[in-house]
DNA sequence: GAGTGGTCTAGACCACTAG
DNA sequence: TAGTGGTCTAGACCACTCC
């Protein structure tokens, strides 16, 4: 762990152990290097990510502030855009459970090997579930992922697809690039959310990168209407 | 214009000018500080933004490279989710003109009031318009907005809120909360969209945020489905 | 004018990749 | 082992806010 990440989490506890009100200004970017034994240069990387995750903001000429907003509302059903979609770490203390409707391998269509980058000879799984939290519908899940990312397996489906790639394939998930659409209710729909024809689905397409830049997965998941959104928040640079 | 904004533009237009094939290694950034008559800090934090914008990779040990679906990746029709959602500067050199349903201003309801943290008595615009993008539908906005942020007028809504905010009220916007859904077409969709009843609809709902962490509109944007989508680019650390 | 955050320099060392 | 990107230092100057 890096060191403007040691305080990036430092200052973090100082502001949900009540050591700062919302939307009290923190000590200058100089103060909390002398503070801290670093240089301004890296309090600045720590405060960069803490901007990032929506914590503090800061104001040129004037100094760095905690957000009103620091505490309160979070969503409890709504994936973050910002955020990996991965169920299972955004629902933590949930119940998460999975309904497998085909764990397959195959070539690659030309869509799939356009959005991940791979030949046409790289063969790829196929991988189709349902996915409950506490027991009510969440989502429909479509994944395309190239094999020689990691082996996957029925248990691994059953459970979390990212803790696995995270903890046992040593896969960092970097980014993502998603397109949100409303769409009608298809065939699958019907079937993996036990929605009805003609019904809104809020469809989120995405393509998601490793740390290395390299496209690891291109996954569809589909939320039903009426019980669930998504969430974004958005720092504008 | 910083010099790290400056090298990334120009190091941008090396890739679309055909200096480098898609995939290809740039020189390292040691090499590029010495070219730019700069220091590799700086370079830095050219790349980094580019990582950001989805330009290039790095991979540590092997150098920063040009992604192979640089070109591809430009939806030209779509918000982005991180970015404002105001069209035009998004869509910068098209015409964009809106029809406007309402101008009003009345006392916020006790929704608006929580979401944008004002008391009863503060007032509040209405305005809701259809925005075009040469000449075809793009969304339909409802937005909210206390009065005392800046005097709107006819004239404004008919152009850009947003520019008219940065540029003549000195507001800067600085982020947002926004929600996705997907929805059924509401009589105003029907109107405003020129929807068909039971359609899907698309659904942001949005409350904004000034430099200085307070709540400037609330705003609720609708889009047609199958005409457009929302895309987000993700850096997930 | 004093104080703040943002940029930039010129180095050093560390972590990682690949031949 | 050579070469790459990532972190970090110890400063300097600039842009901006507020008194």
């Amino acid at each position: 762990m890096y060191k403007y990440q040691v305080i990036s989490e430092e200052l973090k506890k100082k502001f949900t152990d009540g050591s700062f009100q919302p939307g009290a200004v923190l000590p200058d970017q100089e103060q909390l290097a002398a503070e801290f034994g670093t240089t301004r240069m890296t309090i600045r990387k720590a405060i960069q990510s803490l901007i990032v995750e929506g914590v503090v903001y800061t104001k040129r000429g004037s100094g760095t502030f905690l957000r009103k907003d620091f505490a309160s509302k979070r969503d409890s059903f709504a994936p973050l855009l910002n955020k990996p979609l991965g169920a299972t770490k955004n629902y933590a203390g949930r119940e998460v459970t999975s309904k497998i409707w085909e764990l397959d391998a195959r070539l690659p269509t030309t869509e799939e090997q356009d959005r991940l980058v791979i030949g046409p000879e790289e063969p790829v799984y196929v991988i189709r579930r349902t996915r409950y939290i506490d027991g009510k519908t969440y989502a429909y899940e479509h994944t395309i992922m190239p094999t020689k990312i990691a082996t996957i397996t029925r248990k691994v489906v059953a459970s979390s697809i990212y803790q696995y790639l995270a903890e046992e394939a040593g896969i960092r998930i970097a980014g993502a690039h998603r397109k949100v659409y409303a769409i009608k209710a298809t065939a699958e729909d019907i079937e993996g959310l036990g929605a009805t024809i003609g019904d809104p689905v809020l469809m989120i397409d995405q393509v998601g990168y490793t740390d290395e830049g390299e496209p690891f997965e291109y996954s569809v998941t589909h939320l039903p209407y009426l019980t669930n959104a998504v969430v974004a928040d958005v720092e504008i640079r």
